[in-house]
DNA sequence: ACCTTGACTTTGATTGACTTTAACTTATTA
DNA sequence: TAATAAGTTAAAGTCAATCAAAGTCAAGGT
Protein backbone atom coordinates (compact mmCIF):
# COMPACT_ATOMS: atom_id res chain seq x y z
CA UNK A 1 0.00 0.00 0.00
CA UNK A 2 0.94 3.83 -0.09
CA UNK A 3 2.83 3.94 -3.14
CA UNK A 4 1.74 6.91 -4.64
CA UNK A 5 -0.71 5.40 -7.65
CA UNK A 6 -3.14 3.84 -4.84
CA UNK A 7 -3.06 7.29 -2.64
CA UNK A 8 -3.69 9.02 -6.24
CA UNK A 9 -6.05 6.39 -6.89
CA UNK A 10 -8.08 6.51 -3.64
CA UNK A 11 -8.19 10.31 -3.96
CA UNK A 12 -9.86 10.23 -7.25
CA UNK A 13 -12.61 8.46 -6.33
CA UNK A 14 -12.92 9.99 -2.84
CA UNK A 15 -13.56 13.22 -5.79
CA UNK A 16 -15.84 11.11 -7.53
CA UNK A 17 -18.38 10.26 -4.66
CA UNK A 18 -18.36 13.40 -3.03
CA UNK A 19 -19.30 14.75 -6.81
CA UNK A 20 -22.63 15.92 -7.32
CA UNK A 21 -22.70 14.44 -10.86
CA UNK A 22 -21.62 11.40 -12.00
CA UNK A 23 -17.95 13.31 -13.49
CA UNK A 24 -15.32 15.25 -11.92
CA UNK A 25 -12.60 17.23 -14.16
CA UNK A 26 -9.34 17.78 -12.90
CA UNK A 27 -6.38 19.09 -13.87
CA UNK A 28 -3.13 16.78 -14.53
CA UNK A 29 -0.61 19.50 -13.12
CA UNK A 30 -2.34 20.56 -10.50
CA UNK A 31 -3.03 16.80 -8.61
CA UNK A 32 0.60 16.17 -9.65
CA UNK A 33 2.20 18.75 -7.53
CA UNK A 34 -0.77 18.09 -4.87
CA UNK A 35 1.03 14.57 -4.83
CA UNK A 36 4.49 16.31 -5.60
CA UNK A 37 5.06 13.52 -8.77
CA UNK A 38 5.43 13.96 -12.35
CA UNK A 39 2.22 14.78 -14.64
CA UNK A 40 2.53 11.46 -16.50
CA UNK A 41 2.00 9.46 -13.40
CA UNK A 42 -1.67 10.76 -13.07
CA UNK A 43 -1.83 9.24 -16.93
CA UNK A 44 -0.07 5.54 -15.41
CA UNK A 45 -3.24 5.65 -12.40
CA UNK A 46 -5.84 6.55 -15.19
CA UNK A 47 -4.79 3.71 -17.82
CA UNK A 48 -4.41 1.23 -15.07
CA UNK A 49 -7.53 2.45 -12.74
CA UNK A 50 -10.12 3.87 -14.74
CA UNK A 51 -9.82 2.03 -17.62
CA UNK A 52 -13.50 1.15 -19.01
CA UNK A 53 -12.74 -2.35 -18.27
CA UNK A 54 -12.81 -1.12 -14.49
CA UNK A 55 -16.19 1.30 -15.56
CA UNK A 56 -14.86 4.54 -15.89
CA UNK A 57 -14.32 6.68 -19.12
CA UNK A 58 -11.67 9.67 -19.51
CA UNK A 59 -11.97 12.30 -21.44
CA UNK A 60 -9.56 15.32 -21.81
CA UNK A 61 -8.35 18.07 -23.62
CA UNK A 62 -4.94 19.67 -24.05
CA UNK A 63 -3.84 23.51 -24.00
CA UNK A 64 -4.59 26.30 -22.14
CA UNK A 65 -7.75 25.68 -19.64
CA UNK A 66 -7.32 21.98 -20.84
CA UNK A 67 -8.50 19.74 -18.32
CA UNK A 68 -9.01 15.35 -17.83
CA UNK A 69 -12.84 14.28 -16.95
CA UNK A 70 -13.39 11.16 -15.45
CA UNK A 71 -17.08 9.90 -15.73
CA UNK A 72 -18.15 6.35 -13.64
CA UNK A 73 -20.27 4.56 -15.50
CA UNK A 74 -23.74 3.28 -13.00
CA UNK A 75 -23.01 0.02 -12.33
CA UNK A 76 -26.17 -1.67 -13.04
CA UNK A 77 -27.09 -4.69 -14.57
CA UNK A 78 -27.09 -3.06 -17.67
CA UNK A 79 -23.38 -1.92 -17.54
CA UNK A 80 -21.80 -5.44 -16.76
CA UNK A 81 -23.72 -6.54 -19.71
CA UNK A 82 -22.03 -4.18 -21.73
CA UNK A 83 -18.77 -4.45 -19.77
CA UNK A 84 -19.02 -8.37 -20.43
CA UNK A 85 -19.31 -7.76 -24.35
CA UNK A 86 -16.26 -5.47 -23.92
CA UNK A 87 -14.74 -8.62 -22.78
CA UNK A 88 -16.08 -10.52 -25.13
CA UNK A 89 -14.90 -8.54 -28.09
CA UNK A 90 -11.60 -8.45 -27.22
CA UNK A 91 -8.69 -7.44 -29.18
CA UNK A 92 -10.08 -8.10 -32.53
CA UNK A 93 -13.15 -9.52 -34.11
CA UNK A 94 -14.64 -10.22 -37.68
CA UNK A 95 -17.41 -8.78 -39.36
CA UNK A 96 -20.01 -11.43 -38.96
CA UNK A 97 -19.47 -11.40 -35.38
CA UNK A 98 -19.48 -7.42 -34.98
CA UNK A 99 -22.62 -7.24 -36.90
CA UNK A 100 -24.30 -10.43 -35.39
CA UNK A 101 -23.69 -8.85 -32.10
CA UNK A 102 -24.99 -5.87 -32.61
CA UNK A 103 -28.19 -7.57 -33.67
CA UNK A 104 -28.08 -9.25 -30.30
CA UNK A 105 -27.94 -5.80 -28.71
CA UNK A 106 -31.47 -4.06 -30.52
CA UNK A 107 -32.93 -7.59 -30.05
CA UNK A 108 -32.20 -7.06 -26.51
CA UNK A 109 -33.31 -3.59 -26.80
CA UNK A 110 -30.73 -1.90 -25.31
CA UNK A 111 -29.92 0.19 -28.59
CA UNK A 112 -32.61 1.29 -31.07
CA UNK A 113 -33.23 0.78 -34.99
CA UNK A 114 -31.39 3.31 -35.69
CA UNK A 115 -28.44 3.11 -33.23
CA UNK A 116 -28.08 -0.12 -34.89
CA UNK A 117 -27.65 0.75 -38.51
CA UNK A 118 -25.50 3.41 -37.40
CA UNK A 119 -23.18 1.18 -35.59
CA UNK A 120 -23.37 -1.32 -38.40
CA UNK A 121 -22.76 1.57 -41.14
CA UNK A 122 -19.07 1.75 -38.97
CA UNK A 123 -18.58 -1.79 -39.02
CA UNK A 124 -19.69 -2.10 -42.55
CA UNK A 125 -17.49 1.23 -44.25
CA UNK A 126 -15.00 0.09 -46.33
CA UNK A 127 -11.87 0.79 -45.15
CA UNK A 128 -9.62 0.44 -48.59
CA UNK A 129 -6.29 1.19 -46.68
CA UNK A 130 -6.07 -1.74 -44.48
CA UNK A 131 -4.91 -4.67 -44.10
CA UNK A 132 -7.34 -7.22 -42.80
CA UNK A 133 -5.64 -8.02 -39.65
CA UNK A 134 -5.29 -4.36 -39.28
CA UNK A 135 -9.16 -4.73 -40.17
CA UNK A 136 -10.04 -6.90 -37.72
CA UNK A 137 -8.65 -4.99 -34.33
CA UNK A 138 -9.82 -1.65 -36.06
CA UNK A 139 -13.69 -3.14 -35.62
CA UNK A 140 -13.04 -3.92 -32.39
CA UNK A 141 -11.82 -0.71 -31.14
CA UNK A 142 -14.41 0.85 -32.61
CA UNK A 143 -17.07 -1.93 -31.80
CA UNK A 144 -16.12 -1.38 -28.12
CA UNK A 145 -15.80 2.42 -27.73
CA UNK A 146 -19.89 2.41 -29.14
CA UNK A 147 -21.14 -0.18 -27.01
CA UNK A 148 -19.36 2.01 -23.71
CA UNK A 149 -20.66 5.24 -25.64
CA UNK A 150 -24.43 4.21 -25.69
CA UNK A 151 -24.56 3.43 -21.90
CA UNK A 152 -22.47 6.48 -20.65
CA UNK A 153 -25.58 7.93 -19.44
CA UNK B 1 -13.95 25.06 -18.13
CA UNK B 2 -13.36 28.82 -18.11
CA UNK B 3 -10.55 29.58 -20.99
CA UNK B 4 -11.83 32.66 -22.66
CA UNK B 5 -12.14 30.78 -25.91
CA UNK B 6 -15.67 28.84 -24.17
CA UNK B 7 -16.63 31.55 -23.24
CA UNK B 8 -17.04 33.70 -26.43
CA UNK B 9 -18.41 30.38 -27.81
CA UNK B 10 -20.92 29.98 -25.72
CA UNK B 11 -21.95 33.88 -25.41
CA UNK B 12 -21.88 33.77 -29.22
CA UNK B 13 -24.71 30.87 -29.74
CA UNK B 14 -26.59 32.23 -26.88
CA UNK B 15 -27.23 35.53 -28.89
CA UNK B 16 -27.52 33.20 -32.27
CA UNK B 17 -30.45 31.34 -30.29
CA UNK B 18 -31.88 34.03 -28.95
CA UNK B 19 -32.08 36.18 -32.33
CA UNK B 20 -35.00 36.30 -34.20
CA UNK B 21 -32.91 35.73 -37.66
CA UNK B 22 -30.73 32.89 -38.26
CA UNK B 23 -27.97 35.10 -37.54
CA UNK B 24 -26.30 38.14 -35.65
CA UNK B 25 -24.42 40.62 -36.49
CA UNK B 26 -21.37 41.78 -34.17
CA UNK B 27 -18.83 44.24 -33.25
CA UNK B 28 -15.43 42.45 -33.17
CA UNK B 29 -13.98 45.07 -30.77
CA UNK B 30 -16.90 45.95 -28.45
CA UNK B 31 -16.94 41.81 -27.95
CA UNK B 32 -13.41 41.64 -27.45
CA UNK B 33 -13.69 44.56 -24.69
CA UNK B 34 -16.75 43.11 -23.33
CA UNK B 35 -14.42 40.09 -22.50
CA UNK B 36 -11.23 41.70 -22.31
CA UNK B 37 -9.17 40.13 -24.48
CA UNK B 38 -7.38 41.19 -27.80
CA UNK B 39 -10.11 41.54 -31.03
CA UNK B 40 -7.97 38.93 -32.64
CA UNK B 41 -9.09 35.83 -29.87
CA UNK B 42 -12.50 36.63 -31.76
CA UNK B 43 -11.34 35.89 -34.95
CA UNK B 44 -9.64 32.48 -32.97
CA UNK B 45 -12.56 31.76 -31.36
CA UNK B 46 -14.50 32.09 -35.09
CA UNK B 47 -12.17 29.73 -37.18
CA UNK B 48 -11.98 27.06 -34.37
CA UNK B 49 -15.48 26.81 -33.57
CA UNK B 50 -17.62 28.35 -36.22
CA UNK B 51 -16.35 27.04 -39.20
CA UNK B 52 -18.04 26.00 -42.09
CA UNK B 53 -17.81 22.49 -40.96
CA UNK B 54 -19.57 23.72 -37.97
CA UNK B 55 -22.19 24.23 -40.10
CA UNK B 56 -21.91 28.31 -40.29
CA UNK B 57 -21.21 31.11 -42.00
CA UNK B 58 -19.06 33.98 -41.34
CA UNK B 59 -19.37 37.48 -42.91
CA UNK B 60 -17.61 40.52 -42.28
CA UNK B 61 -16.99 44.14 -43.30
CA UNK B 62 -13.78 45.96 -42.29
CA UNK B 63 -13.31 50.07 -41.93
CA UNK B 64 -15.60 52.28 -39.73
CA UNK B 65 -18.80 50.72 -39.18
CA UNK B 66 -17.58 47.35 -39.69
CA UNK B 67 -19.26 44.21 -38.49
CA UNK B 68 -19.18 40.37 -38.14
CA UNK B 69 -21.98 38.13 -39.53
CA UNK B 70 -22.37 35.08 -38.09
CA UNK B 71 -24.86 32.92 -40.29
CA UNK B 72 -26.32 29.63 -38.63
CA UNK B 73 -26.47 27.53 -41.68
CA UNK B 74 -29.92 25.58 -41.16
CA UNK B 75 -29.46 21.97 -41.59
CA UNK B 76 -32.85 20.82 -41.94
CA UNK B 77 -33.54 20.17 -46.00
CA UNK B 78 -34.11 16.76 -45.34
CA UNK B 79 -33.80 15.70 -49.40
CA UNK B 80 -30.35 17.29 -49.98
CA UNK B 81 -28.94 17.15 -46.52
CA UNK B 82 -27.08 13.85 -46.50
CA UNK B 83 -25.53 14.89 -49.92
CA UNK B 84 -24.90 18.28 -48.16
CA UNK B 85 -23.36 16.97 -44.97
CA UNK B 86 -21.14 14.31 -47.16
CA UNK B 87 -19.98 16.90 -49.37
CA UNK B 88 -19.43 19.42 -46.13
CA UNK B 89 -17.22 16.04 -45.00
CA UNK B 90 -15.19 15.80 -47.92
CA UNK B 91 -12.66 13.48 -48.35
CA UNK B 92 -10.34 13.91 -45.41
CA UNK B 93 -11.59 16.02 -41.81
CA UNK B 94 -10.32 17.47 -38.46
CA UNK B 95 -11.58 15.77 -35.03
CA UNK B 96 -11.98 19.01 -34.18
CA UNK B 97 -14.29 19.78 -37.81
CA UNK B 98 -15.75 16.01 -36.82
CA UNK B 99 -17.02 16.75 -33.35
CA UNK B 100 -18.28 20.67 -34.20
CA UNK B 101 -20.42 18.94 -37.07
CA UNK B 102 -22.17 16.42 -34.56
CA UNK B 103 -22.31 18.88 -32.28
CA UNK B 104 -24.49 20.62 -34.50
CA UNK B 105 -26.76 18.05 -35.81
CA UNK B 106 -27.30 17.13 -32.00
CA UNK B 107 -28.43 20.89 -31.50
CA UNK B 108 -30.56 20.62 -34.46
CA UNK B 109 -32.25 17.70 -33.00
CA UNK B 110 -31.47 15.59 -36.39
CA UNK B 111 -29.47 13.46 -33.63
CA UNK B 112 -30.38 12.13 -30.10
CA UNK B 113 -28.00 12.52 -27.26
CA UNK B 114 -27.12 8.63 -27.41
CA UNK B 115 -26.73 8.55 -31.16
CA UNK B 116 -24.36 11.93 -30.72
CA UNK B 117 -22.60 10.25 -28.29
CA UNK B 118 -21.66 7.16 -30.30
CA UNK B 119 -20.76 8.98 -32.95
CA UNK B 120 -18.38 11.07 -30.83
CA UNK B 121 -16.89 7.60 -29.32
CA UNK B 122 -16.00 6.61 -33.43
CA UNK B 123 -14.28 9.48 -34.43
CA UNK B 124 -12.41 10.62 -30.59
CA UNK B 125 -11.50 6.53 -30.35
CA UNK B 126 -8.03 5.77 -29.82
CA UNK B 127 -6.49 4.46 -33.14
CA UNK B 128 -3.05 5.40 -32.47
CA UNK B 129 -2.13 1.93 -31.77
CA UNK B 130 -2.92 0.78 -34.65
CA UNK B 131 -0.73 2.13 -37.69
CA UNK B 132 -2.96 4.00 -40.06
CA UNK B 133 -1.42 6.65 -42.21
CA UNK B 134 -4.61 8.98 -43.15
CA UNK B 135 -6.30 9.23 -39.78
CA UNK B 136 -8.41 12.43 -41.47
CA UNK B 137 -9.38 10.44 -44.03
CA UNK B 138 -10.55 7.81 -42.23
CA UNK B 139 -12.28 10.00 -40.12
CA UNK B 140 -14.40 11.52 -43.06
CA UNK B 141 -15.15 7.70 -44.05
CA UNK B 142 -16.99 6.71 -41.00
CA UNK B 143 -18.61 10.33 -40.31
CA UNK B 144 -20.28 10.03 -43.91
CA UNK B 145 -21.20 6.35 -43.61
CA UNK B 146 -22.51 7.30 -39.93
CA UNK B 147 -24.27 10.68 -41.41
CA UNK B 148 -25.91 8.73 -44.02
CA UNK B 149 -26.87 5.34 -41.84
CA UNK B 150 -28.67 7.58 -39.61
CA UNK B 151 -30.08 10.42 -41.31
CA UNK B 152 -31.48 8.68 -44.66
CA UNK B 153 -34.84 7.06 -43.85
C1' DA C 1 5.26 -7.53 -12.46
C1' DC C 2 4.28 -3.09 -11.19
C1' DC C 3 5.69 1.73 -10.28
C1' DT C 4 8.19 6.12 -11.10
C1' DT C 5 10.50 9.45 -13.75
C1' DG C 6 11.56 12.64 -17.35
C1' DA C 7 12.52 13.92 -22.10
C1' DC C 8 10.00 14.84 -25.98
C1' DT C 9 5.56 15.53 -28.71
C1' DT C 10 1.10 17.30 -29.80
C1' DT C 11 -2.71 20.14 -29.18
C1' DG C 12 -5.04 24.26 -27.95
C1' DA C 13 -5.20 29.27 -26.28
C1' DT C 14 -3.45 33.97 -25.98
C1' DT C 15 -1.17 37.94 -27.49
C1' DG C 16 0.48 41.67 -30.32
C1' DA C 17 2.64 43.74 -34.30
C1' DC C 18 1.50 44.65 -38.80
C1' DT C 19 -1.80 44.79 -42.94
C1' DT C 20 -6.02 45.62 -45.45
C1' DT C 21 -10.45 47.63 -46.15
C1' DA C 22 -14.18 50.94 -45.82
C1' DA C 23 -16.28 55.16 -44.43
C1' DC C 24 -15.85 59.83 -43.48
C1' DT C 25 -13.65 64.58 -44.15
C1' DT C 26 -11.29 67.87 -46.48
C1' DA C 27 -9.05 69.93 -50.33
C1' DT C 28 -8.70 70.54 -55.29
C1' DT C 29 -10.09 70.94 -59.89
C1' DA C 30 -13.23 71.09 -64.21
C1' DT D 1 -20.79 74.13 -57.63
C1' DA D 2 -20.37 69.37 -58.29
C1' DA D 3 -17.13 65.80 -58.88
C1' DT D 4 -13.07 63.82 -57.63
C1' DA D 5 -8.89 63.03 -55.34
C1' DA D 6 -6.31 62.79 -51.06
C1' DG D 7 -5.95 62.31 -46.21
C1' DT D 8 -7.77 60.42 -41.75
C1' DT D 9 -9.83 57.33 -38.88
C1' DA D 10 -12.19 53.18 -37.61
C1' DA D 11 -12.90 49.07 -38.18
C1' DA D 12 -11.54 43.88 -39.32
C1' DG D 13 -7.77 40.29 -41.04
C1' DT D 14 -3.35 37.74 -40.79
C1' DC D 15 0.34 35.50 -38.89
C1' DA D 16 3.87 34.10 -36.13
C1' DA D 17 5.58 33.88 -31.32
C1' DT D 18 4.65 32.29 -26.97
C1' DC D 19 2.35 30.11 -23.28
C1' DA D 20 -0.31 26.28 -21.20
C1' DA D 21 -1.80 22.33 -20.88
C1' DA D 22 -2.13 16.96 -21.72
C1' DG D 23 -0.12 12.58 -24.22
C1' DT D 24 3.52 9.18 -25.31
C1' DC D 25 7.13 6.23 -24.57
C1' DA D 26 10.94 4.11 -22.97
C1' DA D 27 14.33 3.61 -19.45
C1' DG D 28 15.21 2.58 -14.84
C1' DG D 29 13.68 1.42 -9.90
C1' DT D 30 11.42 -1.49 -6.31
Amino acid sequence: MSNISDLIEQYLKKLLEESLEDYIEIQRSKVASYFNCVPSQINYVLTTRFSTGHGYIVESRRGGGGFIRIVKLPLDHRVNLVLGICNMIGESISRADAIGLINRLQEEELITQREKRLMCSVIESKLQYLEIPVHNQLRALLLKAMVTAVLKE
